[in-house]
DNA sequence: AATGAATGAGTATTCATTCAT
DNA sequence: AATGAATGAATACTCATTCAT
């Protein structure tokens, strides 16, 4: 093998546990995704490992929603780039995040969870809000979206986002079955919020 | 005799064990709500009395479930019956699901914990999209509703409700910033499923 | 049995625990002396009771304090009250602790253990230096005690008591021999401290 | 090639170490001493060095105490052989290792804090109380001393000079407070001691 | 000579549940 | 019907030590 970082190893265990961790919370949830759970899934003999490359829970929770950020990101930011419009930005986001659970299930659950459990703390879902808030508000100045408040329209639409998807990941439907959920929804988004429905059809 | 039916909370203790559960729910949080601290909130001295009590943590949860949803449909049913017309009733009950957060808030952050913890599990979860799907169905067969589908657009409406509701708790607002609020949501939803939006303005 | 208080068992498991634990930390020491081995010392399957009966290592250790402290001042204050004079006092001091090595061996290293180590932060620390210092303070005015720092002074022989003590425990020696320790050490401290050191012998 | 004897520190690896953990236990005590906050403070990325390099714990402290006892016996020696008779050298030493504190502030904590912890097993304790006795003893044939227990004696200055200096070091206090310190020390000691006490004044 | 990953027992504390009284 | 003591497993986290590289 050519020239290998020396932190592979080490780098390879981190990904591991991540990994580890992303599947046990997307099976058991948040609330059980202990260290020991954790480290049994990640074939570990102890938690003491896991401590070892992790400051702490909250570290290996900050490493998971990083990790899937990342995947996630590599999938929608595309999709949701190749649209034109803040309708049609709108809906490439809905179609892209349904359409994400067939490609990783687990990393869409998982985050959902996490999101879901930290509450107000975490930056992930604020930071998702407030590019909610911002789309609406950019969107309705320039005469694309209706007049609203853009935080609760906002609070509402990514809340219901996240339970459609999570019930889909939790049904593991195919991939046609996955297009027609997330036209589905994009729809009702549209109508709910574009000036003029029709704008945003696909 | 005659069978008189032995309400969910058959005895005094009960019943105070199950108030005292939803309010420590409420308070920290489904995750933390350990007998010990509900016990404590009930003024007993002991968690053997809930466990004297209730089968098990499931069944004192679904106790509280029961509860709540007695004084919140206490509260909503009235105001969803006075409503005429499927939009109408949609958006009546979105705003007094709103409007009971100045109520019960307590009753309410407490449920939108349980149900999101308890996932796919539960009774109350399914009974409520159930409701909703047949609400739908049936306004779509009487030309009030979009054609969409049921299923879908009641858990992205339900959960979406869910967490404006849980953060409007969060907030503590007043009655006029609620109603407010509850006719913000009502009109996204109106304009997301009705088939002529202006038919269920308030 | 009569009228024993409801509270019996509770709180004998306490002073069980409390018992216990003194073992434990005049055995192996303070810093050893962990939850699962005062368990096991008190006959308890898991340590898990410990923190049932007391709200943290640290209340547990204040428990200990106490009970040592009200039994070795049980068996100290009538040895210090009888004596008349401020040296006279000082040697009372002095020969009672050391006596009490054969009294309470454990409690005496426990203690001396305990305070070493939790250093500043106990009040059982500064207490009997305040003590001392206070003491020699009204000693020095009523021409008892030459002129010195009371607080140096205080410390170095509050210290130097305690590792004669320790030492003298560690030995197990008989009551002929402590009562030697305690006359020589006594001398040693009036000789150190008395304006006019005939005054305070035996 | 001549038998060069292989100091303590054979290599500057395990005197980098030593110093380290002199460093660490001066600052956190000997309890929170980890090989984890050692490596650290020796800027090595791993606690397997310190294994490496020493048998155990016990043979790292062991090499701390003889690194400390070689630092401060080259400050306190010649200021000891300075003095001429048996009570001025006890009262030599006594100042002079009060000075220290001035010196090698954190050898000083950290001998104090090791010698504390491993209680009657080191060899740094019995050796220098086995000195303080032998001095006492010649110094009793000489007439320079009273006639007392050697060994109960030497306990009790020898702890309480320790913890002279151990709350000075955590004052940190300034080089004419601590020759006062010294002198109000070395009297009390010299007081206690001597035959006639003016032999040893300074 | 040195690294850093791995281990496994250790820490205090909390938990739901059981059981004799 | 009720108490409160007891259990034993679970929690995250730290530790000194070992071992292949």
């Amino acid at each position: 093998m050519l020239m290998r970082a020396r932190t592979f190893t080490e780098s390879g265990r981190r990904a591991q546990i991540v990994r580890a961790a992303i599947e046990v919370i997307a099976d058991v949830g948040y609330a059980k995704a202990s260290f020991s759970r954790i480290a049994k899934q990640a074939g570990l003999s102890s938690t003491g490992m896991i401590s070892y490359h992790f400051a702490g829970k909250d570290d290996l929770l900050a490493a998971c929603v990083a990790e899937i950020e990342e995947v996630t990101g590599a999938f929608m930011q595309p999709r949701i780039d190749a649209a034109e419009g803040h309708v049609a930005q709108l809906r490439a986001y809905v179609e892209a995040n349904v359409a994400m659970v067939g490609e990783h299930p687990a990393a869409v659950r998982a985050l959902i969870d996490i999101v879901k459990n930290s509450a107000g703390q975490s930056v992930a879902v604020n930071g998702r809000l407030a590019v909610f808030e911002e789309h609406f508000r950019a969107g309705q100045a320039a005469g694309a979206f209706h007049s609203f408040d853009t935080r609760t329209v906002a609070i509402a639409l990514t809340a219901g986002l996240d339970a459609v998807v999570v019930t889909a990941a939790a049904a593991a439907p195919g991939p046609t079955e996955l297009s027609r959920l997330g036209r589905e929804l994009a729809d009702l988004y549209v109508r709910a919020t574009a000036a003029d429905p029709k704008e945003g059809s696909a």
